[in-house]
DNA sequence: CATAAGAGTTCCAGCCGCTGGAAGCTCAAG
DNA sequence: CTTGAGCTTCCAGCGGCTGGAACTCTTATG
């Protein structure tokens, strides 16, 4: 199937598949004409990648994973590292988003947002405030 | 002061503020040997904007935070209004991330974790996984 | 006073992960 | 036969820095 069907199939775009077989991620057979020739097998590969990278994982580590999901004699414990991992980084970071979200809800909350010059915000973002 | 000065008393990189500079985002007097010379205020702008982005603020809304900033008849309604709005972004970025979390949590307590090529991490990347 | 370290300067290039756009080819429908 | 969609390649740019080269300037030490 040409690159449209798979990217449709996948839920890539056809320029982010290119993108992939240009950093060698994934590869595609060639058809007579020039196009890029893609088997089911194929779809499934683009569809792991297009999970993968939506739960967060890097492009680099799309690598890994897709190496190991194509090395049917590699242990789950391999993968199960790589993705414990990335458990660790998305609680992080949720960790940092909630705290950003308390202290600029704090600054929103304690606003006026009327027409007066007085900000709470400005004040706060200027190291102004009275506490934190 | 100086470059190095500035940057520590605001949190910046040296190379972060010169780029601020590049940018157009804030100036800098410069002293008669051509080394870039910091006020006081300066280093008040430039924690303003560390602080700004360390809130998850965009450089280019920064660029309107610190023109509200600056501006002292500015409304506090049309700070208010960013932030608002910034929020909401954060927001969206936890539930998002929370919704991974679960997705990729389920995914690693369902994977044993051994020397066995069975993995269900692998599995539910590729789509193949019994539910969601 | 010579010199060496450290901090400043400029500019260019690269990171990630695409995305847009130009110019040219191929293919299917009318 | 023409039109338009879809494919090809390549080059450039996004945001937000960061690294490195090559240079000048300042400061401390022998």
């Amino acid at each position: 199937m040409n690159i449209g069907t798979a990217a449709r199939q996948s839920g890539l775009a056809p320029k982010t598949i290119r993108y992939y077989e240009d950093i060698g991620l994934l590869t595609a057979d060639r058809a007579a004409n020039g196009y890029r020739d893609y088997s089911n097998e194929d779809v499934h590969r683009l569809r792991f990648v297009q999970r993968s990278r939506s739960l967060g994982f890097s492009v680099e580590e799309c690598r890994q994973l897709l190496s190991l999901y194509t090395d049917r004699d590699r242990a789950s414990a391999d993968v199960k590292a790589i993705a414990t991992e990335k458990l660790g980084e998305i609680d992080r970071k949720i960790a940092e988003l909630t705290g950003l979200r308390e202290m600029l809800g704090h600054l929103v909350e304690n606003c006026h947002g009327d027409a007066r010059p007085d900000c709470s915000i400005i004040d706060g973002l200027s190291g102004r405030s009275r506490d934190h």
